[in-house]
DNA sequence: CGAATTTGACCTAG
DNA sequence: CTAGGTCAAATTCG
């Protein structure tokens, strides 16, 4: 009897295992489509682009969902989930119960998980269809490499939304790192400026709205500076072809 | 010269 | 008290 249970407890980590790898490359994939597509999008037809952004973070979102549900089984199993715990979340997962949090409305005060939109592992941070603004960078305690803070850069419009980007850490001493380099990419709060942006973007230069040059990459800082050349598909499509770049699982 | 980034200080939750 | 998130003055960039 225990046997049963014990091998069917395997049998779903196993395959949980399995399938959040397939989830999160579908993810990442996902994630660089998005960044070959929007650019190209936002020179042709900016109405398409913000739809196209919407559709990206849904389907997005979906994976992240559907993740989030197999690390809460995973987590009932056995441990891995525990790994990916600071990797793939949502607002609903990550089983943080914890206390509701007092705030006092205007303050400075630590981030509120429940403001937790997703977040997901990327080789391109940046190119994520809207506009960042660098607001702060931190070490962050045990991590080899900064974490970077950026809000909206249309705060002027009410938008709130902020991610935080911070580089994965690379265990153990392999090089080609830089080529390969992940970020983990959280996002909080919604993007309220994107109907905004929608309405003027006849009257709006691209360039300042949307992934389209260099500064969209907004803030970049240690990571590597993204130019539009830099995102050129070719490259990107180098990325994909080659299974032993960058799709090992993170656990 | 305006916009974006950097960075140290400040604030708050735990 | 510590760690993480934010602010804001100073600096850099285009």
């Amino acid at each position: 009897m225990d046997n049963k249970m014990t091998s069917n407890s395997m049998t779903v980590v196993h395959g949980g295992s399995e399938m959040d790898a397939l989830l999160r490359r579908q993810q990442e994939l996902v994630v660089q489509l998005r960044a070959i597509i929007l650019p190209a999008l936002c020179d042709a037809d900016s109405r398409s682009a913000d739809l196209a952004v919407d559709l990206f973070d849904g389907v997005i979102g979906c994976i992240t969902g559907v993740i989030s549900k197999l690390q809460s089984i995973t987590t009932a199993g056995c441990e891995p989930a525990a790994i990916l715990g600071d990797v793939i979340s949502n607002g609903a997962g990550e089983g943080q119960e914890k206390k509701p949090v007092i705030r006092n409305a205007g303050q400075k005060r630590r981030r509120n998980n429940e403001k937790r939109s997703r977040s997901l592992v990327t080789i391109v941070p940046h190119y994520d269809g809207h506009h960042w603004r660098k607001y702060g960078q931190k070490n962050i305690n045990g991590r080899q490499h900064a974490r970077t803070y950026y809000r909206c850069a249309y705060t002027k419009r009410n938008c709130s939304a902020t991610k935080t980007i911070q580089r994965q850490d690379h265990n153990g001493s392999l090089n080609c790192e830089d080529e390969t380099a992940k970020y983990i990419v959280v996002y909080y709060g919604h993007h309220s400026c994107r109907a905004d942006i929608t309405r003027n973007v006849a009257n709006i230069d691209p360039s300042v709205d949307l992934i389209q040059s260099g500064k969209m990459a907004g803030a970049v800082t240690d990571f590597e500076k993204f130019d539009q050349q830099d995102l050129d598909v070719s490259s990107l499509i180098e990325v994909f072809d080659n299974p032993e770049l960058n799709w090992d699982i993170i656990c």
